[in-house]
DNA sequence: TTAGTAAATAACTGATGGTTAGTAAAATTG
DNA sequence: CAATTTTACTAACCATCAGTTATTTACTAA
């Protein structure tokens, strides 16, 4: 059936758009400023032929959201790939959402908006961002298992806890940090410096006591980031110039 | 002017009246799903009389969000208060902070909902929720700075950087909580181990290396919580069960 | 009693998410 | 090719809700 086929191509190349345009305007303005309306403009179709591929408002956003979490979890299965240390994954994960947040701002701050009580979460993409994420998560486990069994990682931690609570910090200083911007630099850090030094500040939580210090610094050093190396000297260097 | 006095005083009722009608609502529903109208229903007034007396929905939510930081700062300072090493000072506020959730958890979840892109803030209560917040924040940094002092704290740490992170943490872990409550739940946690476990993690990040462990679960002990203590052994019971 | 002020309201406006009833073009069928 | 059905789309509409305006009521002070 070649026209069905053909036709199948076409809708979801109009669904496409859509998310696009979608995307474009929710990139720009916040989710209440912007009108379905004005979406529909933007593809240059009715506000009414929106709501033939999406429910409602709420999971257009979400289809534009999981866009999102499909580069974060991207991100993270390519940290599962190193060859490396458990501690090593698991500081590269945080360095991938780090960067995630950096090439991405925006749909970061989708992400996490989404993750609001302002969003019912009853519809088809939700339960794929949730298994998006809840995959990033696995894969943190895994790593801090990993970390475990090698020897660079704290053995008395629960992988799994472990795990949330460091996806949920992450999180955290990565979209607090636009909030308080103001109040990071007026104490002389600046946005990089602010969720660099975090790594620095959680890794004696996770590493196990005796090396941490010691090696990770060069190993760190041989995946490219400086986790623990040259952050502390200039450190506040702004703060009284 | 006994009057002029009154009716300030009438005044100042009404409006508290209003801020109870409004919380009683935000309490039970979302934001978006309390209309002014049923606000104004509640307290017997009309609309329009709110908007004497707030500038607008957002004002007035920000008024019930202050209440609630109002609350959670005097947890704060009242930690400050005690005669504790700095470290114990810091937990006590963490605990302060999960105590806070667990009695007053719908005014930590306004407060979380506040802190989103959803509010442009450019009202008069927001200045004073960021000041009440702040000061939590303040006090928490001083207890870190006697830690440090004391011996009981990283001396390496920033005080600003690690009050920073410790507040966004603690506000993440708690305000996630009830979100990913299935999740804990399926592990075989229940919600107060996830948030008291967080403690004993975060620890090692702040705690200086050689005595965290073995000085903590005593001194903590003698404030009235077990933070070290008997958490491990019955952690996961219910995994296999 | 009356003039003046403050508090409150009924009725309205504009914007927006979502729906309905209907159209036009393409595909299918005979 | 003509008749019929299916598909994609749309104009017009509805309901809700935040916020405003014009007006009325309640109180005070002279």
């Amino acid at each position: 059936m070649g026209v069905a086929d053909r036709r199948q191509r076409e809708k979801e190349q109009r669904k496409t758009g859509i998310i696009d345009a979608a995307e474009c305007l929710f990139f720009s303005r916040n989710y209440e400023e912007v009108s379905m309306e004005e979406i529909a403009r933007e593809v240059e179709l009715n506000k009414a032929t929106i709501y033939l591929y999406f429910e409602n408002k709420e999971a257009l956003y979400a289809a534009v959201v999981l866009r999102g979490v499909a580069i974060l979890k991207e991100k993270f299965s390519a940290c599962r790939e190193q060859k490396a240390q458990g501690i090593v994954k698991v500081a590269l994960m945080g360095q991938a959402y780090y960067r995630f947040s950096q090439e991405y701002p925006q749909y970061l701050r989708l992400i996490h908006f989404y993750g609001t009580e302002r969003f019912s979460k009853e519809n088809p993409c939700t339960a794929e961002i949730g298994k998006g994420y809840g995959t990033c998560r696995l894969l943190l486990q895994d790593a801090i298992r990993e970390g475990i069994d090698d020897g660079t990682i704290r053995a008395d931690l629960d992988p799994f806890l472990a795990s949330m609570y460091l996806m949920i910090s992450f999180m955290g200083i990565l979209s607090m940090e636009n909030k308080w911007k103001l109040v990071i630099e007026a104490e002389g850090f600046s946005s990089g410096q602010f969720t660099q030094e975090f790594f620095r500040f959680i890794l004696p939580a996770i590493s196990t006591h005796e090396k941490s210090h010691a090696m990770d610094a060069k190993d760190f050093a041989s995946f490219g980031f400086s986790l623990t190396g040259p952050v502390e000297p200039e450190k506040k260097n702004q703060k009284n110039a």
